[in-house]
RNA sequence: GCACCCGUAGCUCAGCUGGAUAGAGCGCUGCCCUCCGAAGGCAGAGGUCAGAGGUUCGAAUCCUCUCGGGUGCGCCA
């Protein structure tokens, strides 16, 4: 990673330690509170730091004392043009413009992968999202964690994890048997049967009619039986003909959003004749002593009729910190979903991940602890999950919210707002809100093509950074060379703001891979792109400042060369959110 | 009743590891196109960071409580 930031601070944890060498400052001091911070307010400088502050009572001294020596030290600095004791202490520093140049160089040199921190070190990492029932095509609200899980993926493996992308297909529950029955009605509709209307109960999307005819191609009149109890005879077979089309709709409707995983993961898959990962994963907690026979209180709230006082198959997860013990086997004897979701995390573990990262729509909030308590008794507290929780998409259209109903089956799907308004925007808005925040989502407003809409305002900057690379070679009659640029000729305080803002780009990586907050990157980019268009236009009432210079040759190749760092930090962040970043638009 | 999330400008929201005079967009007011894309930019007005305590040199940020909103709380998935 090259970064500045970085770069300056451990110059400053520098002079801390060349004072304890001389013997200013005590050799004993933890400076692990010592930060390097970028002042909102532009009179404190480049660089502020709270190091006097930090290190004055451990080291017995008055913050502006450890402050005036620190300075003397830091103004050895070359690189540090002015330097200053503010407030309770702070050390403000500003950069000779130098500095951001060769830092620009720098940058360029690294190229794309300039900002992307090893702060994964290799790790293997698996995040889990879109893990959804395969009974119909995914809705707006598997879209939002979609588009999060998917750019949280691409941003800790630019940040030097090893990241496989994951999804867990809920193919064993009962759902799936109702599956079944509604494949099956479609079946013996395309046989030319009169159905009737849907039963209730069963799902009446019109999706399932082509697995229907694909059964009646396939296997004729076979699968149909006189009597409904004989259903056991077919079920099997549509179940499995009705979860795969489903599965192949589903990664349809991802396709279209860019979205792929590396590993599909059946929960049915967990349990075969002759293998049971499930039964597996309880014995390992059966081994750690965390499974006993007991009851459970009641639930609160809503009272439940058919409540059944039990001896039952528990989990101790409230020993991890969850608020009650959890059930593991339903009274029929078969496994609860909770079990077949240790199973499959336990599973992960046995894959080599100790480090696990599930993204959940905000309705399953409630069970987040009792999975994190099943991770950490599973893997013997060597694996850790995160849970990154995303609040509900509100859809609006023209300011009116969009009414949806699942019982008609006239629900929004996420195929219907990708066709609707492209893939771009949609993921660009998902990811302009932290995940844990409600999101409204217009169709009208995320499809305007103004600076209002923040997704055609970054895109354009970009197109516009190609505008002037096209512009440039018309002007000079071939593509400008900026291999053997000359930076010293870019001396304009803008600029040097631009290169600041290029430069901060690592710090806004690192700060949403730690965070798992994508969105850091969204608005970060919304800022470059801001940035980008005031200087732009500072062009029409200072000429001087446009970027191409048809007299002077040597001044529009540095700041194409500026230009062309930012574009890349801009396409490399819209890489990472998984939207284009277009030349021309 | 309990758990989790949220409460910041009229509206929608940012706010980094706690840091200095809390920011942006929309809306409102007033400006800028003979000239690199006006699909853009500049300026102004607008705040009890829900409230009260606490920790700290320093709190929108951390802790406790209160109020308000959301989500969830069975063997469903």
């Amino acid at each position: 990673m090259i970064s500045i930031f970085e770069d300056f601070k451990a110059r400053v944890l520098g002079a801390v330690e060349a004072l304890q060498l001389e013997g200013t400052l005590p050799r004993m001091l933890d400076a692990s509170r010592v930060t390097l911070e970028l002042p909102r307010d532009p009179k404190h400088g480049d660089f502020s730091t709270n190091a006097a502050m930090v290190l004055a009572k451990p080291a017995g001294q008055k913050p502006r004392d450890v402050a005036a020596n620190l300075v003397a030290e830091l103004e050895k600095d070359p690189e540090i043009a002015a330097i200053e004791i503010a407030g309770p202490g702070f050390i403000n520093m500003t950069l000779d413009p130098s500095a951001w140049r060769s830092h620009l160089a720098a940058i360029r040199k690294a190229g794309e992968k300039f900002a992307g921190a090893d702060i994964g070190k290799g790790e293997k990492l698996n995040v889990e999202y879109v893990s959804a029932n395969p009974t119909g095509p995914l809705h707006v609200g598997h879209c939002r964690g979609a588009v999060v899980g998917d750019a949280l993926a691409a941003i800790l493996a630019y940040t030097g994890h090893r990241v496989t992308r994951e999804s867990y297909i809920n193919d064993a529950g009962a759902q799936v048997d109702v599956l079944a029955r509604s494949a099956y009605l479609r079946y013996c509709e395309a046989l030319g049967l009169d159905i009737g209307p849907i039963p209730e109960g069963l799902y009446p999307g019109d999706y399932l009619k082509s697995v229907g005819e694909t059964l009646a191609k396939k296997h004729g009149k076979a699968l149909l039986t006189d009597d409904e109890a004989d259903e056991a005879e077919w079920l099997p077979t549509v179940r499995n003909a009705a979860i795969q089309g489903m599965m192949s709709l589903i990664q349809d409707d991802l396709q279209v959003l860019g979205i792929d995983f590396e590993v599909w993961f059946s929960e049915r898959s967990m349990v075969t004749a002759d293998m049971d990962r499930v039964q597996a994963a309880i014995d390992r907690l059966k081994e750690l002593d965390l499974v006993y026979f007991g009851r459970l209180e009641p639930p609160k709230g809503q009272p439940i009729e058919d409540w059944e006082d039990r001896e039952q198959l528990l989990f101790r997860s409230s020993q991890f910190g969850d608020d009650t013990d959890r059930p593991l086997l339903k009274s029929d004897g078969s496994y609860t979903y909770f079990a077949a979701d240790i199973a499959y995390h336990h599973d992960k573990f046995l894959r080599g991940f100790n480090a696990m990262i599930d993204v959940w729509g905000a309705d399953h909030g409630g069970y987040v602890k009792r999975m994190k308590s099943a991770v950490e008794a599973v893997s013997e507290g060597k694996a850790t999950l995160d849970v990154e929780l995303c609040q509900i998409v509100r859809l609006f259209r023209d300011g009116q919210p969009v009414r949806m109903s699942k019982r008609a089956g006239d629900f929004v799907t996420l195929r219907d707002v990708v066709d609707e308004v492209g893939s771009d925007p949609v993921r660009f808005m998902m990811l302009y809100r932290k995940s844990d925040a409600p999101l409204d989502f217009d169709f009208a407003k995320v499809t305007e093509q103004s600076k209002d809409n923040p997704v055609f305002y970054v895109q354009y900057a970009h197109a516009r950074c190609h505008s002037v690379f096209r512009q440039s070679a018309e002007a000079f009659g071939e593509k400008v060379d900026t291999s053997d640029v000359d930076l010293s000729q870019l001396e304009d305080p803008s600029e040097i703001e631009l290169i600041k803002s290029v430069a901060s780009f690592a710090q806004v990586v690192r700060a949403a891979a730690t965070h798992r907050e994508p969105h850091r990157i969204a608005f970060y980019l919304y800022d470059l792109a801001s940035l980008f268009h005031a200087l732009w236009n500072r062009g029409k009432d200072a000429p001087q400042l446009r970027f191409i210079n048809v007299g002077n040759a040597e001044l529009t190749k540095a700041r194409l060369a500026l230009i062309e760092a930012v574009a890349m930090t801009l396409s490399t962040g819209l890489r990472l959110l998984g939207v284009r970043a277009p030349t021309a638009m």
